[in-house]
DNA sequence: ATGGCGTTCATAGAACGA
């Protein structure tokens, strides 16, 4: 099973480059994060006229989540918003059964400018994240908790780590949070396959960023244990992030064996 | 260090992103 996480940056805005990329690399699900639409406006139609169905948690303006999977995939939804917090009304969470396989679906706070309220946000969304990470471990079924974390793990996954040492995106409460969850027993899936090798899921608009590969490792699958044996692939399609109207994110994927 | 670009909406300029 071939799932992908993708940052499309206004999923109307690039819907073109959307429909586009899923014709061609095909994946059986998607999590999509910064729809930038509201519920009403998200495009189903357009979706399921390439083969998809999806659910979605929209918003007004910013964030949204949504997964999508091929008609061949039994997808159910199970929840959206991330538990802890009746009082953020941020989408930025949904998790769905495709087939067996528990999908969560996350769009983690930028948190910039840190210090500040946001980043205060960023380290309690992190927090709640880790306490569901941890429930749905105790599960014991397979799961992926896939999308942008806004966080580089480590010096490697960063063009210039130095620049980045006050950033929300890299400060060291930051890492902390991930490297939580990664002793909880999730696994990087790209890290796992790809120990040492520059990988990198964003750059920015600025500054050719791109045509430089000035760029940063922010999209991430982590995997539960029983699914580790079975992770075959992790890719970028970065020559996405070379297209017209394109996203700042390219779309990463991984492939499963079972 | 700063600002560069690109999206969205109360369609003009601001908020947000990373």
């Amino acid at each position: 099973m071939k799932i992908a996480t993708y940052n499309v940056n206004g999923v109307n805005g690039r819907l073109p480059v959307l429909l586009k990329w899923l014709e061609e690399a095909k994946p059986d699900v998607v999590c999509l994060q910064e729809l930038k639409a509201p519920q009403e406006k998200f495009p189903i139609e357009a979706i399921n006229a390439v083969g998809y169905q999806a659910f979605w948690h929209g918003q007004k303006q910013w964030n949204g989540v949504a997964i999508l999977a091929t008609q061949a995939i039994e997808l159910k939804e199970v929840g959206r918003g991330l538990p802890g917090d009746p009082e953020d009304i941020q989408s930025r969470y949904i998790e769905a059964m495709a087939n067996d396989i528990l999908i969560g679906c996350l769009y983690l706070p930028n948190g910039n400018p840190a210090p500040g309220s946001k980043f205060e946000y960023k380290l309690k969304w992190f927090k709640r994240l880790n306490d569901r990470a941890e429930e749905l471990l105790k599960f014991n079924i397979p799961v992926v908790l896939a999308g942008d974390y806004n966080v580089m793990p480590t010096e490697k996954d960063v063009y210039k780590p130095e620049r980045w040492i006050k950033d929300a995106l890299f400060r060291p409460e930051t890492r902390e949070a991930f490297h939580k969850l990664l002793h909880q027993g999730w696994t990087d899936a790209m890290r796992k396959l790809y120990p040492d090798e520059t990988i990198y899921t964003f750059w920015d608009y600025f500054r050719n960023a791109y045509g430089r590969d000035a760029g940063l490792r922010i999209d991430h699958f982590l995997l539960s244990p029983e699914l580790v044996p079975h992770l075959k692939i992790a890719a970028v399609d970065r020559h996405v992030r070379g297209w017209e109207k394109t996203s700042d994110h390219a779309p990463v994927w991984i492939e499963l064996k079972i």
